[in-house]
DNA sequence: AATATCTTACGAAAAAAATCGTAGATTATA
DNA sequence: TATAATCTACGATTTTTTTCGTAAGATATT
């Protein structure tokens, strides 16, 4: 019963989360190194913002050490999936299929990336053959 | 030359802009009936987004009858896609793949639906085989 | 016409996010 | 040790978004 109720990450959350999955725990120099190559943010700025996280406890920090060093506190995917039904819900009426095809349709999508899809799809199938326990359908 | 700034729409503006899309050109008491569905919100709330809306141009408005009449100014798919960029970007770090498999993955999505993508998929590869090399391509 | 109802305009407040300056502590360097 | 550089804490401000109250005009009802 312990649902966990991860806190909705803001923008800018996002931003550093994606930096602490991507490169592991960090100090707020290294974070705020990264944001900058993208575009121009204070030092405090990005300090403040780990700060909030770290209430929040999207973060962990280490205190150990003469600086601190912060990581993610929540997993991406959890994270990802949160903030995509989110988005679905509210940009495509809650149709993630519509999504689906939006992004497939308008992204440049590789050839590679197409197969890796089709492969999700068996997969998908497979696993539905094999879970919908009775037969073909239900006595609706 | 002429690119479309399309001024990016906030949560509730979107939400306003999903009704217009649904239902066509509506007055600011449907749109607010509608919203009042999901939750509560009052009618001067949804009077000001509109006309900050208008301002921003992302509705018009028909001054004509006694009521005003709000349409929506841009489109559904375009607006879509650049909100989709803008997700993909900050919560898939520009994978659009990514968030393919895991809206897939993760998403409810009936065996119709799924049909659906494979068919998708299908017509894009199938275009990439003949737009790739040369063929009766575009005169576009 | 008088009253009630509905509508728009507008301003302002409340809420949420993001930004920054400064002070004091800590660490490194000279 | 003195000086400079770095870091944290914290408050405050700014910006963005959302919400709502009120007044005035228009429309409908009686």
């Amino acid at each position: 019963m312990s649902e966990k109720p991860i806190p909705k990450p803001t923008d800018s959350e996002l931003e550093i989360l994606q930096v602490l999955w991507q490169h592991g725990p960090s100090t707020v120099r290294f974070v705020n190194d990264q944001l900058s190559q993208k575009r121009e943010v204070g030092y405090t700025t990005t300090l403040k913002i780990l700060q909030l996280m770290l209430d929040k406890v999207l973060v962990l920090r280490e205190d150990d050490s003469k600086t601190h060093i912060y990581r993610a506190a929540v997993r991406q995917e959890e994270t990802q999936g949160l903030l995509l039904n989110r988005f679905v819900d509210v940009t495509f009426g809650g149709s993630a299929m519509k999504l689906v095809m939006q992004a497939l349709g308008t992204r440049a999508t590789s050839a590679d990336e197409l197969a890796q899809i089709r492969g999700l799809l068996n997969e998908i199938e497979q696993q539905r053959r094999s879970t919908s326990k009775d037969e073909t359908d239900e006595p609706a």
